[in-house]
DNA sequence: ACCTATGTTATACGAAGTACAGTTTATGCG
DNA sequence: CGCATAAACTGTACTTCGTATAACATAGGT
């Protein structure tokens, strides 16, 4: 039973290839006639052909397809009367589901669960230090031990969790000195990066931004902070700085929607800030944006620790997931 | 066969600890007579009972030590005349080699292994792409692939190798835009983190490596980099900080050593730097010393890239571990 | 279509840590 | 000195992790 977010990723491929073509011809985007052929539909689902063969064979025992006098499968039965339709499938836009999309750019078992794990080990680690044992969670989430480890093996270089004395594996507890180290390493790189970014930021994405949060009353500050982070901070054209940024935020970002899930309300402040913020970026020199980016961070670590204080002292933290058991 | 460079690595800890008992009793540091009880060894080992078990059931089938009638043995035979000496182990001073205390140290076979990778993996990245083949690195490290994989794995997430699009292991090629990326990097955060250091800098120690400069002609630039990582920038009090700007440094001081290794002469003057730099920092505003190591920086990223430049040239670079082929 | 490499599973076993019950040793006290 | 009691130590069962190994499906390249 595996809980990712996406079900279809443990599919093998030609499952995946079959099920896109035989949608697109439900669908009749794929018409009667139309000479399917295995290169250029491994070139569309970007994968080699070998998988797409599968699918063919299979589409063909379903009758769905058919061979012909010609290299390649028909699409429906062939008959008399039948033309096969010569043309490049990458013309007919074929309809692939996200999902789908998504299940065939990544390979391995161990990225479609990752996210998950991720995300629920960091955001326990509010509430104290859990301990992780490989075989439940591997239960937990239907797959091997061996991918298990691969999971924790990258989430303990990411930082998010460690080994104790006996080996074992920790998450947690996430200490006000954790969070406001990394919100002093947040407060050195990321009006650097800001500032590098200047020259290479599409001012016409910030200015949408600006129009929506006028627009938008829904709008979060995680949406914001988010949206910082990918069209000014990751603009920078240092892949170096760009990564470490990300990967400093990310226990950051995971508690912060733990917290939220938790039902704190974000602060209302805090899009204005993001306003004017936005607004030094785009109409001022970079210089200011970056200081005020600065005194915005201190702002949020002290924010953040306030609420974190808050949480850690709910009774009911519970939900955690069910291979974290508290220590 | 394991190349680790410590060889006691493989070795299981009850073998380690019965090699120091053996050692001991060999040296007249365990007296005959002596009261060997499991608790407190596993104590002065840093390890649990168990081990320290199994290594006395060995030593007692080699007839080193002896049972009687009481806890724990005896060193040496018992005969009728002997008193068991009960003393606390601790006292004893036991005798432990390095080497032994190394690898008692760290659990896990891919710990030994991967400082050896990770120089080589760094170091070849000069000249050009390699591709590493799990199989033939787990036969050449005399490991299985599990071990491989752990070891791969962790390499891809401290960014120095990555998967092509076939999903094969490629490292490098090192370009000037990673180099200068990084370079980059460190004089974002090294002289911040300097920054958040100086109350914590034990002078005493910096005076100690100005000293060392004078006087030892034979210090290397490598040997003074290290330094003032050690007694100066990681002791800024942000773990995270300091962690990140250790693994950004990897790569870069691993080619450094390579360069080094293939004959390129240290720049004289960069001794002269440090000497400045060090000075600067022990009886100077710390400010000033912040400067000058980020002018250091950008010189050092610059003198780096032109040596670079002319190893990749040299045609017999020769030497890549057999495990790396280059693409 | 064959060859090679990776991703994953399953299984097995050794090594090491923990917990607990039971025994021995040390210590304090009369 | 003898005894009671606390502290220290051992034996053992149980748990978890580290590694090896074989096997197979999937994928890419020629």
């Amino acid at each position: 039973m595996i809980r990712s977010a996406n079900p279809l990723a443990q599919e093998p491929r030609y499952e995946l290839i079959a099920r896109v073509l035989r949608e697109n011809i439900a669908a009749g985007i794929l018409p009667e006639g139309f000479v399917l052929l295995e290169g250029p539909i491994a070139t569309v689902m970007q994968t080699s052909r070998v998988p797409v063969q599968a699918a063919l064979r299979q589409l063909l025992e379903e009758r769905l397809i058919s061979r012909f006098d010609g290299r390649g499968y028909l699409v429906g039965r062939v008959t008399a009367g039948t033309v096969p339709i010569r043309r490049d499938i990458r013309e007919l836009d074929l309809l692939i589901p996200p999902m789908v999309d998504d299940a065939l750019q990544t390979r391995g078992t161990w990225r479609h669960v990752y996210d998950e794990v991720e995300e629920e080990v960091a955001s326990c680690q509010i509430f104290g230090e859990f301990r992780i044992v490989e075989t439940e969670l591997a239960e937990h989430l239907g797959v091997s031990r061996t991918v298990v480890r691969d999971v924790l093996a990258r989430l303990q270089e990411r930082g998010l969790i460690r080994k104790s004395a006996a080996s074992h594996w920790i998450a947690g507890p996430l200490t006000a000195r954790t969070v406001s180290d990394k919100f002093e390493l947040r407060g050195i790189v990321e009006p650097a990066a800001l500032r590098l970014a200047a020259p290479h930021i599409r001012y016409a994405e910030v200015e949408d931004l600006l129009e929506r949060i006028e627009t938008d009353p829904a709008i979060t500050p995680q949406e914001m902070a988010d949206a910082l982070m990918e069209h000014c901070i990751a603009q920078a054209p240092n892949t170096a700085l760009v990564e470490m940024i990300r990967s400093n935020r990310l226990l950051l970002s995971a508690v912060d929607r733990a917290l939220i899930r938790l039902g704190l309300p974000p602060d209302e402040d805090t899009i204005e800030q993001y306003q004017t913020l936005l607004d030094l970026i785009s109409r001022h020199p970079i210089d200011s944006a970056c200081e005020y980016l600065r005194d915005h961070l201190s702002i949020t670590a002290r924010r953040y620790l306030a609420r974190m204080k808050i949480v850690a002292v709910i009774p009911e933290a519970g939900a955690f997931a069910p291979y974290l058991s508290p220590q």
